[in-house]
DNA sequence: GCCGTTTTCGGCCCGACTGTTTTCAGTCG
């Protein structure tokens, strides 16, 4: 899977940023091996093919001593380089650098001192108030430490979305109600809108910030202080979660919104541009180097727009090229919710689902969908009531009753089919060819090796009656890695056949995650957002799957359920024997 | 270690907070 490989090479490239910086490396280098790995993260296609074509050192940040380091551990699967620091470093001491507040200085300080190469020493040398005994640390340290350990231990991975903003959301209302708040949003990666978010970041206006951090942080969901000063509160929630809150002069609101936004690599980006036009840009404003005048920052989009370029959606700003797409007014009109038309990818309690077929029926009704597709698990799904020929026609009749009941929707009869081990499906062609719409997905077999994968899920793909490639990836955040395939060898096939890519909206997959959208996309590939929800409630995920289509630069004409009802038919008829793609 | 409509050498975003240090280093975003 590209995006497998390009995150192996950023951890590895991440991994030598760390080592160099327990060495006391030049704090550039450092930069340049962590601005490398960025990069490599969020290509959109596998990094093999960039080596292939002899084009590693065409990416940004890569140059010819990192790019040589790369080829060596791509094609032999080590690095001679790495080798040679992880003798000098032991490797425990990267592990330190997790904890939050311990950074290169103290981690070396630890080790070189007190021996200490590993969190639990650590936590130990803490408890036995051997680290205040350190110059430079006293007992506040020794405690913050200790807190940072057992707040790590207790929630070791980044949130999920789906967990992080439902979280944050009361909180945003209680502080909007707060009658000394302007203004409040959401803002740092969860108002980019990531599939995993770190701390929970807040931003409010107010000419009286004290009163409205002191308030924050006695609001009922706050289970414990962290930090509590003028113009900033830190709190953790009963589910663990850090929340910060910081409140700003309305006068400062747009630039602080901006800045607290992010991401980093995007604000740097803008504060070059800004150098090079004499202008300085921080949280306070934009000024002019000359006289030190303040020239914008009330407005968010007064920054932007200051600087040369358009104001641009929070979920593009990962310096993935967007900056120079507002500078050259080639920005793209992102995908909205009011957008999606229909959910292609639902299940009833015909199989796994909670909620009967007419009650799935109502729910999409209520959400303001034209059309749904029922998309029970096939037969080889036995454990959990895949549907054997007979339950189709049934289905198909039942389908049919709903679709007089209830004339203001369309509901189709899908499937969820089976792609079995060696890439056949679950059904015969004659049966697939009876329902309205297939969507095939992998479930079992995760572990096969890459070329069998990938194969696999083309012949899939490659059967006339499979119109969607379910959660193409497989991926369960937090839970399972993806499995191994080719996804750009998939999506070539799929640009040729007509078959659309899954942008499946459960929180815990996100499948495709952002960038491989951005690449399904670019390479005129459909996209479909759906919610695959298991019950009514779940139609609400299709939020989550929209926000991973913008964040991949997604636009409504690149996205099968963002089509009227008629043409979504249209293109349904056409697939057989090969559907023409879509230009994108 | 990377990079260049200021540069192939000399820069590399910038400010806040915290703890401990009495003037600043380390860490973070």
């Amino acid at each position: 899977m590209p995006t497998a490989r390009n995150t192996q090479v950023a951890e590895f490239l991440e991994n030598i940023a760390d080592m160099l910086e327990l060495k006391g490396d030049s704090p550039f280098r450092i930069r340049a091996y962590r601005e490398a790995a960025r990069s490599i993260e969020s290509l959109t296609e596998d990094i093999t093919n960039v080596i292939e074509r002899g084009e590693l050192q065409e990416v940004r940040g890569v140059g010819e001593s990192i790019a040589a380091k790369i080829e060596e551990f791509v094609t032999s699967g080590h690095s001679s380089y790495y080798d040679q620091l992880a003798e000098e470093i032991r490797p425990g001491l990267a592990e330190l650098l997790r904890v939050p507040g311990v950074g290169a200085k103290k981690a070396r300080l630890f080790y070189e001192k007190l021996g200490i190469d590993s969190v639990d020493k650590l936590e130990q040398a803490a408890r036995e108030h051997q680290l205040s005994t350190l110059p430079g640390i006293g007992p506040k340290t020794e405690e913050n430490i200790l807190d940072a350990i057992e707040r790590m231990r207790s929630r070791s991975e980044r949130t999920p979305l789906g967990l992080a903003l439902p979280t944050a959301l009361p909180f945003l209302e209680s502080i909007r109600a707060f009658p000394e708040v302007v203004t409040a949003d959401l803002a740092g990666s969860l108002r980019r809108m990531r599939e995993t978010i770190g701390d929970l970041d807040l931003l409010a206006a107010s000419e009286n910030p004290a009163m409205v951090i002191d308030k924050f942080i006695e609001l009922p969901m706050v289970k414990s202080v962290l930090g509590h000063g003028p113009t900033k509160g830190t709190i953790v929630t009963r589910e663990n979660l850090q929340v910060d809150l910081r409140v700003v002069k309305p006068s400062e609101y747009g630039s602080a919104l901006q800045y607290f936004t992010g991401s980093k690599a995007h604000n740097i980006k803008l504060r070059t541009i800004a150098e090079n036009q004499g202008l300085k840009v921080n949280e306070y404003g934009i000024f002019r180097l000359s006289d030190n005048k303040r020239i914008a920052g009330d407005t968010e989009e007064s920054m932007y727009t200051t600087l040369g370029m358009k104001w641009m959606e929070p979920e593009l700003r990962e310096d993935r090229g967007e900056i120079e797409a507002a500078m050259g007014n080639r920005l793209p009109k992102l995908l909205q919710r009011s957008d999606i038309k229909g959910d292609l990818h639902v299940h009833s309690n015909w199989s796994d689902g909670a909620d009967t077929p007419e009650d799935m029926v109502k729910a999409a009704r209520q959400m303001g969908l034209r059309y749904i597709a029922l998309a029970d698990h096939s037969v080889s799904m036995g454990f959990i009531h895949g549907l054997t020929t007979d339950r189709i026609r049934e289905q198909r009749e039942l389908i049919e009753e709903l679709n007089s009941k209830y004339p203001d929707i369309h509901v189709l009869q899908g499937i969820e089919v089976n792609i079995r081990a060696d890439g056949s499906l679950d059904y015969d062609d004659e049966v697939l060819a009876a329902f309205d719409i297939v969507t095939a997905s992998v479930h079992s077999g995760f572990g096969m090796p890459v070329e069998k994968m990938t194969e696999r899920v083309i012949r899939a793909i490659s059967n006339p009656h499979v119109d969607i490639l379910g959660h193409p990836t497989g991926r369960i955040i937090n839970k399972r890695e993806p499995y191994q395939i080719e996804l750009y060898e998939v999506l070539k096939v799929a640009s040729e056949t007509g078959t659309a890519m899954e942008i499946n909206s459960q929180p815990d997959r996100l499948d495709l995650k952002d960038t491989d959208a951005r690449m399904a996309r670019d390479m005129g590939v459909m996209l479909v957002i759906d919610s695959d929800a298991h019950s009514t409630e779940q139609y609400q995920y299709l939020d989550y799957g929209v926000a991973t289509a913008r964040r991949g630069w997604v636009e409504p004409e690149n996205v099968l359920n963002a089509l009227p009802f008629e043409d979504l038919l249209r293109w349904l008829s056409s697939k057989s024997p090969v559907r023409k793609p879509r230009a994108a």
